[in-house]
DNA sequence: CGCGCGATTGAGTAATTTCAAATCTAGTGG
DNA sequence: CCACTAGATTTGAAATTACTCAATCGCGCG
């Protein structure tokens, strides 16, 4: 377990064992059951989470009760609220698990620590923004230039094993159709 | 100009007068005119900019030619192709004035140098991307949720200034609708 | 066997695009 | 002051795409 969250780090800083005891020492596990909310919308975002195993959806609902998945988080994926985990204010977002899943969580009081104390650890979460700033850009990209069908087939190229994992229902909320929609689409 | 700079830096993290010299050491300043490309698809992006003054916008163009805005960049703004900056890969993307702009320039070799040598910076810029990650976060969730109107109010609200300072035609690139849709929206 | 959930199909409707034409606007030169 | 032009914006009409709502299908499970 702890292991896995090392070797994801090390992908990116190299820690020795008394700093990996140090940057563990802020982390708690937690484990979830299939369909179970982390938080919901309105609740305050204590933690941030690395996914172990399992997967999450980030999910928003919109006003007529649709929901509309932001991102999927699969293993070694960090996930949140992000702007209300750095701002201490509520979920507009809710956060739950598409199958049982197990996750490090890290308070912000946690990750501010961590960022001051051990600068291999400001860099590695620098890194890892900077990877996900590009990454959602390019998803807006994708929405700005690509039809529902180019983006059924970008996701598929990304992450095939989505496809075993999660049900076509949860893919056309991410993908921004209605599931009647994405059904058409695949032929 | 210098100055300009250090008080953007400074909202985040506190300078001392020698710091602040050997960060600016890390820059050059650059002036573009206005319709002038900073770096072009197919380019290297050597430079990552921090805006001055001026406007700009960064841009995908498909293979229809039609021009996508992934984002605008106003005054105090940082913008790149940030993937290909990064990686060192040639751009996706083209980063073109909509005005007479000045920009300050940073290189990879600079930006990675300052964060190795003053921790500062790297809290800096590790708060940079953060609020990069978010805000993208919440355009996707707006492509998602929000239909044409819905998003042109969103903008308008978000950046009245916009409206002032570049065309129609532009903003419908960043909305992701035909520049005839917006017109019609706008009733 | 029958229930229940997710996926698919059909039909009508709404939103958006495309292409073409008309209109507006700012700047230029006579 | 006026005419002219280039570019941007608006409008019109037809075609396309996606949505909604309802009905049906398929399959795993008790």
């Amino acid at each position: 377990m702890a292991e896995k969250l090392r070797t994801h780090i090390e992908k990116k800083v190299q820690l020795s064992d008394e700093e990996f005891a140090f940057v563990l020492s802020h982390f708690t596990i937690a484990e979830f059951k299939k369909n179970q909310f982390i938080f919901e919308k309105g609740e305050k975002v204590t933690y941030a989470y690395y996914v172990v195993s399992g997967l999450l959806k980030l999910l928003y609902t919109d006003s007529a009760a649709n929901q509309h998945i932001v991102s999927f988080a699969l293993e070694d994926w960090w996930e949140s609220d992000f702007y209300a985990y750095f701002t201490q204010t509520r979920a507009t977002m809710s956060l739950q698990c598409l199958e049982k899943t197990t996750v490090f969580c890290l308070s912000l009081e946690g990750y501010q620590n961590l960022c001051a104390r051990l600068q291999k650890m400001e860099s590695f979460f620098l890194q890892k923004s900077n990877l996900g700033f590009i990454g959602s850009q390019q998803r807006i990209l994708s929405l700005l230039t690509s039809n529902a069908k180019e983006r059924y087939e970008q996701l598929l190229g990304q992450y095939p094993s989505l496809f075993q994992r999660v049900s076509k229902t949860q893919l056309a909320a991410y993908l921004g159709v209605s599931r009647e929609t994405l059904s058409r689409l695949q032929k």
